[in-house]
DNA sequence: AGAAAGTATCAAAAAAACTGATGGACTTTT
DNA sequence: AAAAGTCCATCAGTTTTTTTGATACTTTCT
């Protein structure tokens, strides 16, 4: 494999337009450079290309078998070009976002769709964690952007943040549990079945309010506290946009609540650290993501 | 775009063997040969792609992100050589094959899975045509092999072939035609109900006996023949194998004949042109066609 | 027939790549 | 701790490759 890439330049662009000549007019060289580029390219591949019995080379059926896979090659040349033009610019080649599991993926698809766009060759690592896993992550640097609910008990003091949605959570159960018999649920309903609440480490995750029932049951995900209201074990906040996740009939359902009671909601928020200096491509997905 | 193969391979082999001196001597080049190409490389994209800190070369998060483009590029040219050798040697770029329509797949598709296996690179274009069209397609060098059913009328002299399968023929009909009622279907009941026939520019297409009823509608082509019996118009002979295929309930079923009349096979020719000389493709895929 | 545009080829010039040597830095061995 | 072994960047000189510009010939168009 000796030729070059300049040799296929000559090839592709004698193809295109006709004639040594004029490759080499667009080429910016001299005719007889083009005609002895193509010629050690023959002979390199050990392949006739053009058919020069006639006044302007004639593309042989070798020729254009290769051609094809040639002019691949020529894009992919490019495109690696222009990809390091813009690492070279500033862009990061990756960015990781930590999501926490419970952010519904909208938040971020029109962002990222309008990113990819936009910046087609750099990589995205996105990671769904429980918790708030996602501050960790961002403060370890594995990840630079961080998509979570706020919560009360975060040390925010290494980052910067904006409010991005809000997460409505609703107190459910599954679609046969007693509490669903009344008209208006209560708190002093509520407190007489067994709560699911979702604990972390520090065991204050979210408002108080949410701890509501005598009898609490905890768990350390909002997917396995769904799993635990599908297997009737008690009724919990969950985020709205999680009840519609259809699960082979055993569905779930909101409670009607009072008014002295009424469903909280939770700030999403869009973390990064106050240190991390965003290149091109982050500041932008910063604009896209910070944008709602 | 300035940077060359080289360049490309340069980089690749000190990615892969860790020190610009390993990789001029896999590359059989002096060290410092392989530090400038690298260097050069640099310029040309304008990117650092090594940490030059240490002892070792160490790759960048640039260099990581530009190295997989890279390495697809060398692998394509490296395809691109090994597809100039095989055609060098004589392959053909592109085979075609003219099929008649009525010729299962089946026939086929072994023999195009080894061939890709061992020619992945030579094209193959199928073309499925009407009547005698495959040998039309083949006199008119569009196509250098034909699969067909013989018919007598064809003029073979410029042509050999080799059976390669046959065809078998039943009388069928829709599921509720009236015949399916006797439990032997004999020449005299056939002729009582209109049948549908293939009708070539000749009229002579496949063996007398397949003309027995006293009412015949014609058309030229067996889907469209097979629309026809299922549109309940009439019964017509039609290859075994395309009974099977379901069709929105609108099945059709073959009759069970009586002794004196049975189902009719015809021989499946493969052919080619005489004077054609085959390439190193054109001949495996001659081989394995006709291995049946 | 003549003008215009094309092509291959060649020697000379220019550019690029390669070589081999050198000094400095880091690792491993002694 | 010193010595030996690797590794790297750099540089001047050499080799190789590419480009140039000129030339002679062919085809196409008018």
């Amino acid at each position: 494999m000796h030729y070059s890439i300049e040799q296929l330049e000559a090839f592709i662009a004698t193809v295109e337009l006709g004639s040594f000549s004029a490759a080499a007019r667009k080429l910016g060289k001299v005719q007889s450079a083009v005609s002895m580029a193509v010629q050690n390219l023959e002979i390199d591949l050990a392949v006739t290309l053009f058919d020069r019995n006639g006044h302007t080379p004639k593309l042989t059926t070798e020729g254009e078998a290769l051609l094809y896979r040639a002019y691949d090659i020529l894009q992919s040349c490019k495109k690696l070009s222009e990809y390091a033009q813009i690492l070279q610019q500033g862009a990061e080649s990756r960015i990781c976002l930590a999501m926490d599991e419970i952010t519904p993926i909208d938040y971020i698809e029109t962002s990222l769709t309008a990113f990819a766009k936009k910046y087609s060759d750099v990589e995205i690592e996105l990671m769904f964690v429980g918790l708030n896993n996602a501050i960790d992550q961002l403060l370890a640097d594995e990840a630079v952007f961080a998509i979570l609910p706020f919560i009360d008990d975060i040390d925010m003091s290494a980052l910067l943040s904006k409010e991005v949605g809000q997460i409505k959570f609703v107190a459910a159960a599954w679609k046969e549990h007693p509490l669903h018999e009344l008209k208006e649920v209560n708190a002093d309903d509520l407190r007489h079945h067994r709560q699911i609440v979702i604990s972390g480490q520090s065991n204050r995750r979210f408002r108080a309010v949410e701890r509501l029932s005598s009898q609490i049951w905890l768990c350390n995900s909002h997917y396995l506290m769904l799993d635990m209201l599908r297997g009737k074990l008690g009724w919990g906040f969950v985020p709205e946009h999680l009840l519609d996740n259809p699960w082979e009939g055993r569905e779930l359902k909101a409670f009607s609540l009072g008014a002295s009671l009424g469903d909280f909601t939770i700030p999403i928020l869009l973390c990064w650290k106050k240190e991390h200096t965003f290149g091109l491509a982050g500041r932008y997905l910063h604009e896209l993501l910070a944008k709602k």
